[in-house]
DNA sequence: GTCATCTGATTACCAAAAGTAACTGTGACA
DNA sequence: TGTCACAGTTACTTTTGGTAATCAGATGAC
């Protein structure tokens, strides 16, 4: 089946959160750090490096001091934008069943 | 975010593919060892029980001989199926780019 | 009657993935 | 001189996942 496709690029614990912090914004390596909340540096670098080879994030060092990388989706990237809406509709609306139950 | 969330729910390289297999048809254990390619007897034990905890699923054992137990997807479970659909969308277009390119 | 087979699992054992924490090197700033 | 922020990397441990064998209960073949 097609999902079982998209999970073969989509594998790993991070990737997603990782592609949904970079729907809205262009971030650097340390933003990423914090708005991927849990991720270790070890891994983030790991799972940039694979959605690299993946054509789904592009990787700009800037000229500034101290260095600055900055991770950007691409245009195919950007076409995952609707599988992170509705994870992010569905897991809202799951935050809600569960809070509420409490 | 609410992505987070979602991902702490479906974790692992096999519980979206289970999902998948189920939103279209009730399914026995034998017939998901099939149609989940590659799973493994234990994986797939081990997370139909966890989509049974978080009342993704149902279990129900059937009167039959030998013994067979059906599973299927809760009115809750049925709540992924737009997550399920824009990946089964986004996953059969990345196989046409893939295809395409070899 | 005993052996193999189908069902839905579980167990022991091993390999791969992910987590933790410390470290690298460069330049800015105090 | 010492410390901080940046973007990673490395060594080591823990967790997760994969393989293959096994279990129990019943059916059917011989």
């Amino acid at each position: 089946m097609a999902v079982h496709d998209a999970m073969d690029i989509l594998n790993g614990r991070w990737k997603i959160s990782i592609i949904a912090s970079l729907c809205f914004n262009t971030l650097r390596f340390t933003d990423l750090l914090r708005e991927v909340e849990g991720i270790s540096g070890k891994m983030l670098s790991r799972e940039l490096k694979n959605l690299e080879e993946n054509q789904l994030v592009t990787r700009t060092v800037l000229n500034t001091q101290p260095i600055t990388v900055e991770y950007e989706l691409t245009e195919y990237g950007h076409t995952l934008k609707e599988v992170i809406e509705s994870l992010a509709k569905w897991g809202h609306n799951h935050r809600k069943k569960i809070t509420g139950k409490l």
